[in-house]
DNA sequence: TCACATAGT
DNA sequence: TACTACTATGTGA
DNA sequence: AAACACAAC
DNA sequence: TACTGTTGTGTTT
């Protein structure tokens, strides 16, 4: 045993991507060594290290591939690659824009120095913010034991038994974030959150102004409030007055971040997005970098900074990168031609304003969000029925989300990891806004199913997730009611009632056809006999049950439905339209919860696209074996004590039910 | 609104449940006032505090009626109830037992302390143990700030939102105890462990032997190794020898625990455990109280003594016994005659035994365990299915107690409490040990399916328990498989194969009533075609499955049934004992998944005792529905092509099916 | 035997 | 958002 | 369009 | 016991 184990820990070919970097704030001059060989300690021959091996064994692969593609190349090759590099290269340099001032402001150790603000005590002790199953900050007492965010709870306790783990608490950071934005828009209305915690300014129109403003508005005093009962010494804020410089913008932002919530923030001044993130990071905590709009000193600045440093290149990019040679940003020139003929061209193009050090000068609008999702790590679950009541919770979950912010899309995604952490996106889309929960959780459903087959059952997950994308604004159409689609009363007060839930209860005589409806409205649980117009309506059906009975002499059997159609169908109930939501039954489905399966035009019933959206109902399937066993006694006796108007019955729809009742036959 | 809530706040009518008792340790002059008003401000309005006014409701009608009955005793009655009383208290006063030593020890602040034992700088910061939901206990920093054990945390962080949280740690603490129960051995190696943190000795022997110890042997130094990086200093803790009384055990006692584990215990040394236990709670925390065993001062003592502190005398005792002016025990014996006719005789024994300071001075061995069960609280679940799926898991968590401890129990017992606080149990009892999660399952399945019947469906719960009682050592009668027993093969090496696990596929035609056994190994999947034979034979079931599918020419059925009856049987299979499981299906059974309700004699098949287990499979459903839609088609091509030996058909046990197949029919 | 309340930790 | 988990006993129907 | 890898916070 | 949750982009098929 302790062979084979300190044989893993000697196998350091992982430390890529395991191992700490101490390339962070607050992480200088500690035991690496014995920080790694904890975390490994508690790593090795975990899922979790088995799967970063085989994902470092890919990365290693790639690595390969590209050497060999390396090789292949001629030399005339590598002399164009070269003149189109330099080429790109002229018209980044050419677009070089020195001409803006950006500000990137990060709080320092944001949300653990949140906690300590609050609990003064925190201070002097190593403390991370987040739960046993992963941290979101330490403070710098923590990071000394190599705690670091990003890291898991029980890892750092092992690194730091002392450790103080403080639960989340968001709504107050996003308290403080708010009070820190209030001062950002001072001096960039426009300016750019990137998350709670960090954000872009474009200081420029500041700037010019600045130079207008008066010595008392450039100047700022601690605030006796916030300082009250407060152990921070008020002669540690005095009064201060700024001057013109971005510099001096800076550090009153800085300042004045200190004064309304106590806390530090660092800050790099650039001329662009890129230098002034990375000068941010650079003198944390609580300091500042300024890049001189001068193209020269920031050449000399780039080529010798760690491609690491920089935003968008990550874990594998730095491990691919470094296969080829770089490791700074001047190698990225030096390279260039490699590059160019190993890298797609976005690649490139970044590559290459990296290179030069260059990125956006202009802070783009807050593009609209693109995806909504949610998604749950939890103890291991195979059991396929778990797994869909799983899905059901993490729609609900999603479905409140997807209210708040007022959206729709056209894409389900469903993610799954295994317990062995290999991850999978399953995704289907279809040409009509997604919103409500039935909706999502129907496709969930079949995108999962597909999983579970797909495993032959012994699908073991350990996470999952569900999502829309292809967003666009709320439909906001009216929602007519099943009931006032049948019987022409129109509803016209749906902007008061919301959504509006029947159950229609179709009996339908296998001689004669005849059918009964009886609408039962949810919530009231109100029964109510009422004839099926089969008159020509428009309708819009949102969060309806189909409930339909059908009885036989000898069988009965019965199904819900839900009707997922919301769009405003224009015309009479027996014009099938396929084009929508049929989508979705193009292939037979098997009801995820009760197996069992029904070819797609089982699904269609004129225009209305129906899917089942439960199993049958435990209920139903009583009432099928019941009906069975009490031979002679038509169901709908029992389903329908209050059938005491035959002269109501109509022939309606029949045709329509027919295909139910075919499937059921 | 304002009104409304400050008018709820003054409604101080429940704080006799709600607000705080402060005669606990640490709870000494701290501003009562105002931690009621936060505890009432996260309080009132709350489906809890609903629940609390009800069932202080309940209480003060308990107290109106009882002084309602009070009022009707007439003179003679009440001298009778002082005779009587007399002369109780005189045969307790007769078996007064002052020759022994108990000494109740209890550890301070037991998990708190071990917390600050091992993160010492939480030792001056306000903390308690446990989770947002509760807490087990706090130091005594946390206890100034009114903040305790049983007091939600969410609450806590109210009182004293400096509050430091620290999850449970049980392993650690068990492991503490331990080191203190082996001291504990030292002195009574009968003592009685309440709890991790309490324990009763008997050192009367102790006692006697300790006059013959040497001095070297009553000497205790600090253990050198323990303190090494500890902040405690070894001047705190010098060598000390102890001399014979019973109070220097117990300093010993304390001495030692502190020197072993660095925590600190309080004790009560007394004749009598109810004395030792109020004593070992007088002087907390590190302190100690003697009662002399002697009649007088115990008495003195007692008269005095608050009612509440008596272990047994809770919440409401207090508040009923208070309605009778009884708030010490002195008062206990004032009012016998009230007592004598108010209250039963287990509980006037109690009280007049209280009245005089009397107890049992003997510890009981430990008694055996007499129910195991596991509950959980959760976020509401009104979904029958999910109900269903929670308490699955339960039994899963149950049994493995159960398997841990090798118990079997006669009783299962379903708890619930609805979202509004409101909580029932359930139980059903049966003739023989219920070990396995099936048998919980099905009996727990059942128990729930008539309280969501009784609900309408409508059960919106908190909580779920699930338990066994009645309990006795777990059989370990041989498991013998069911394939074994039809063929006549004896499964002899049941000691390595523990569980035999089989299918039987059973095909009845309606005609002939003709039958082929099908044994599927569920490990292998194998199947194979096998002759039933009707000898009589002996055999023990556990845990087998025993599926069987009908098909007649028109329809096919098919269930599954588990075989519960353990119990070897003396005698031929077509001679039915219902004796014992066969109590589980005195009623009507549904299925609690399916609600399928079957008759009670449709499950007894000859000797066997079937149940429901789980509900008719997903794909037996799939099956039922296809092979109806597959006209003409017998299932039984279907499901055992390989039924290609006729000449090996028998009509074997035809009559036990027979009733299976009428069930289906 | 069952259901529920009470109690202790 | 929001008041535990487990075991035992007493009591009345 | 779908699946996945990468990245950032 | 035990390695997140959300969003966006780029790449490949």
């Amino acid at each position: 045993m302790e062979e084979e184990s300190s044989g893993k820990l000697s196998d350091t070919k992982l430390v890529g991507r395991m191992a700490l970097n101490d390339n962070k704030a607050g992480m200088k001059g500690l035991d690496k060594e014995k920080i790694n060989r904890i975390i490994m300690e508690n790593t090795v021959g975990s899922r979790y290290y088995k799967n970063e091996q085989k994902r470092d064994k890919q990365v290693q692969e790639r690595i390969q591939k590209m050497k060999e593609r390396s090789k292949c190349f001629s030399s005339q090759q590598r002399k164009e690659a070269l003149q189109k590099a330099d080429e790109i290269l002229a018209s980044v340099e050419k677009e070089r824009d020195l001409s803006r001032t950006i500000i990137h402001i990060d709080m320092d150790a944001f949300y653990a120095s949140v906690e300590e603000r609050d609990r003064p005590e925190l201070k002097e002790k190593p403390m991370a913010v987040g739960g046993m199953d992963m941290l979101s900050t330490s403070n710098y007492m923590a990071r000394r034991f190599g705690v670091r965010a990003a890291m898991p709870g029980f890892i750092a306790k092992k690194l730091c038994p002392e450790l103080i783990i403080v639960p989340l608490n968001f709504d107050k950071y996003k308290k403080v974030s708010q009070e820190c934005q209030s001062i950002f828009a001072d001096y960039d209305c426009n300016f750019m959150a990137m998350s709670l915690d960090e954000a872009y300014l474009d200081i420029t129109e500041h700037l010019e102004k600045r130079v207008l403003l008066s010595e008392k508005k450039r100047t700022f005093s601690f605030n006796a409030e916030l300082l009250n009962g407060s152990n921070t010494n008020a002669s540690e804020h005095p009064t201060k007055t700024f001057g013109f410089s971005a510099q001096d913008v800076s550090e009153e932002l800085r300042f004045r971040i200190h004064q309304k919530t106590l806390l530090t923030a660092s800050a790099g001044i650039a001329p662009n997005t890129m230098l002034a993130k990375i000068g941010s990071d650079l003198n944390k905590p609580n300091g500042q970098t300024y890049f001189r709009p001068d193209r020269d000193s920031i050449m000399e600045f780039i080529r010798a900074l760690s491609i690491r440093k920089v935003s968008g290149i990550g874990k594998v990019s730095e491990q691919l990168l470094a296969a080829l040679d770089v490791k700074t940003c001047g190698d990225l020139y030096e390279r260039r031609a490699d590059l160019f003929l190993l890298f797609s061209n976005i690649s490139c193009n970044f590559f290459f304003r990296t290179a030069l050090g260059c990125s956006s000068s202009r802070l783009e609008g807050d593009s609209e969000r693109k995806s909504i999702s949610t998604e749950r790590t939890f103890n291991t679950i195979s059991d396929p029925v778990k797994l869909y009541l799983k899905l059901e919770e993490l729609c609900e979950t999603l479905v409140g989300d997807i209210k708040k912010k007022n959206v729709q899309g056209k894409t389900v995604v469903l993610k799954i990891k295994t317990v062995d952490f290999e991850s999978r996106t399953r995704s289907r889309s279809i040409n009509s806004g997604i919103q409500t929960k039935d909706e999502i959780l129907c496709i969930g459903k079949d995108l999962l199913k597909l999983e579970i087959a797909n495993a032959k059952g012994k699908l073991a997950l350990r996470l999952m997730g569900i999502g829309i994308s292809k967003l666009e604004a709320a439909s906001s159409a009216q929602q007519v009611s099943i009931r006032s689609f049948f019987t022409g009363r129109k509803n016209n007060n749906a902007s008061t009632s919301s959504i509006d839930t029947v159950d229609l209860l179709a009996e339908v005589s296998d001689a004669s056809n005849d059918a009964t409806a009886i609408f039962k409205d949810t919530e009231t649980s109100c029964e109510k006999e009422e004839e099926i117009s089969s008159e020509k309506k428009t309708a819009n059906f949102e969060n309806c049950d189909l409930v339909i009975k059908c009885a036989t002499q000898s069988t009965s059997k019965t199904d819900s439905c839900n009707i997922t159609d919301k769009e405003t169908k224009p015309d009479s109930i027996d014009v099938g339209d396929r084009s929508a939501k049929t989508r979705l039954f193009e292939e037979d489905m098997t009801c995820p919860l009760c197996q069992v399966t029904f070819s797609a035009s089982e699904f269609t019933l004129g225009q209305f696209n129906l899917h089942i959206d439960s199993c049958l109902s435990r209920r139903e399937i009583k009432n099928i074996l019941q009906s069975e066993s009490n031979n002679n006694q038509p169901l709908s006796r029992k389903l329908s004590p209050k059938k005491s108007a035959p002269s109501k019955r109509r022939k309606i729809a029949s045709n329509q039910f027919h295909k139910i009742d075919k499937f059921f036959s």
